[in-house]
DNA sequence: CCTATTTCTAAACAATCGCTAAGAAATTGA
DNA sequence: TCAATTTCTTAGCGATTGTTTAGAAATAGG
């Protein structure tokens, strides 16, 4: 009955991330949007809402992406250690696609909205944490021949975890071998 | 001869930097400067060019602020490694003051402009990483009993500035007790 | 005092922001 | 073919952006 869509929502979801990814959110206009997304305001408006519940499911394309290329692989690694190191190898190269480099996604909008941050955003972030830090403990496990209490576990997950933040800001303008020796000496105490 | 101002420039810098440094240099409007400055657009105009030149300012005020604060107790301090592990502390405090946290104003700006950031303000906030790299190297050398080749000594030094980007990020979200774990785990290796 | 010089106030500039209204174009069932 | 439904194009909404202008207020030297 009705007329056909010309585009496929997640098409243009991708390309929207890519914007927000590279240019932050609030300094991604609705314009600029139309223009790379190919569509026009209107359906943009019509299929997500509005400029934030675009930029929600921005979000989710990114975590999609990020959870196939970097965690699943990294879930289903047995060598410990090494599967975290090519994490974070992994997570450089994820980070700055044909010489442009953006930095992490999910990193780059906590150091835009800081802790305002919209709640929905938050938690769908939350969540790739959540679930990074989870496989994470289980590496760490693996990576280690005698038995760790939890606390300790976490203590490590949380260092990775920061780290990788370090990483994903200092991406966008370190050189490629110091990013790389700062993961050896940073997975030399695990 | 002319009418005298109605107000210091230092003292409008800093509450520039303020605004600049929590909300971020694009997300600062030139009404809110105004408003908080205390001072009308066209002073604002007439004492620093335009927008950028403010910012420019600000990012002074801000590199004498954390150099005072951090930088030079950093430089006359002796214990090496305790005194790294003071500025680390120290620099979260820095970054988060009454409950706001706001992370690091230098690494807020690269996360939010990356390689696109205006060549003056990049010049400037090089000029701060210069110098904390410089006393870093220091340190670590007084840190370390042995003798340490530039090579090693350099490798501590990048490991412990990406380590203050991941700081600066997580602060902003993370418990304190979180990364002052982060600091001693990131310290033991040195 | 008067006049030159500077800083102030207040308003407005063009451009852009996120968002929406009005109607034409396209697709389907009847 | 006709009518119903949805997506498209086009234009524009009011608000906000960085910046500037016109003129009043204030300070000094002569």
């Amino acid at each position: 009955m009705p007329r056909k869509k010309e585009y496929q929502k997640d098409e243009v979801t991708e390309k929207a991330m890519q914007l927000f990814w590279k240019n932050g959110i609030s300094n991604t206009s609705m314009r600029l949007l139309e223009k790379q997304m190919g569509i026009n305001q209107f359906s943009i408006y019509a299929c997500f809402g509005d400029k934030k519940g675009l930029a929600l499911e921005a979000m989710r394309c990114y975590k999609d992406k990020i959870t196939q290329s970097l965690l699943e692989p990294l879930r289903q690694s047995t060598d410990g250690k090494e599967a975290i190191k090519k994490y974070c190898v992994d997570f450089l190269g994820f980070s700055s696609s044909n010489g442009i480099h953006k930095g992490c996604f999910l990193t780059n909008t906590i150091d835009e909205y800081g802790a305002e941050v919209d709640e929905l955003l938050k938690q769908e972030m939350l969540e790739y944490v959540d679930n990074l830090k989870e496989v994470l403990t289980e590496k760490i496990h693996q990576a280690t021949s005698h038995t760790l209490d939890n606390t300790t576990v976490a203590h490590y997950v949380n260092y990775i975890f920061i780290s990788l933040q370090g990483l994903s800001v200092s991406s966008q303008f370190m050189k490629k071998q110091e990013l790389i020796n700062f993961i050896d000496m940073m997975l030399q105490k695990i």
